[in-house]
DNA sequence: TGCTTATATAAGCAGATTATTATATATTAA
DNA sequence: TTAATATATAATAATCTGCTTATATAAGCA
């Protein structure tokens, strides 16, 4: 199998970083469907703080992007990053969180894809 | 692709435990060959219990199996474990790490192939 | 403008992590 | 049996992490 190469210092502080279970569900989950903040809090209820900590987290390494959309901030994953091929082979492992959104929306919290 | 999926919780474990340089450097290497920990020792530049404190974590993940062989205990990637296609799906996005063993064999400290 | 909502940031604390030193155990060889 | 080598374990100290609370910033709306 030819795959992209990632130096193994920067690949392991990437695998620390999805190594939270917090932030591998939010990976998985901007896999299928971008989100905001106020989404990640309803659907791991944690504190907004606790939340956007984590996801800065993940916009510093490069895994994810942001863009305003008025009031909010939709994050997506990042594709163009050297490490998406990794962080891409490794989500496939995970088993498909979209469930979880699926909740939100039946209970109209969903923001992004209305 | 239809790869073996892992609980989310447990993947990040995974993750966890690999998301240190010398834990993952140390699984690079037995990807490709078998180790003791006196030959880590030399690799890493680190203390014996240093290095035997990771490997523990590893074993105790079910990444490595050890198998003593009169003085050494020689270690090696456990291929039956549930995380293992993760972890080898991982470990290619990797650079080769076979010049560490080189090195040793070099100066005459390689145990487990003699 | 001032209020509300969404998000970020900072400080602080409790628990986790990783190294160190000291010591114990197991095997081999003299 | 004793000494040497390889490894493990325990105690501990320093650093890192992930939350909390408090506060700041930015956009939308009355």
């Amino acid at each position: 199998m030819k795959v992209s190469t990632v130096e193994i210092v920067k690949a392991a502080g990437i695998l620390k970083l999805l190594g939270d279970k917090t932030r591998l569900t939010m990976v998985k989950i901007l896999d299928a469907n971008d989100c905001c903040v106020c989404e990640f809090v309803e659907i791991f209820k944690m504190s907004q703080p606790a939340i956007s900590q984590h996801i800065r987290k993940l916009k510093d390494a490069g895994v994810v992007r942001e863009a305003r959309r008025g009031q909010w901030i939709i994050y997506s994953l990042k594709k163009e990053s050297d490490y998406y091929p990794l962080v891409q082979n490794l989500l496939n492992h995970l088993p498909n969180q979209d469930f979880k959104l699926k909740e939100l929306e039946e209970q109209g919290l969903r923001i992004s894809c209305e």
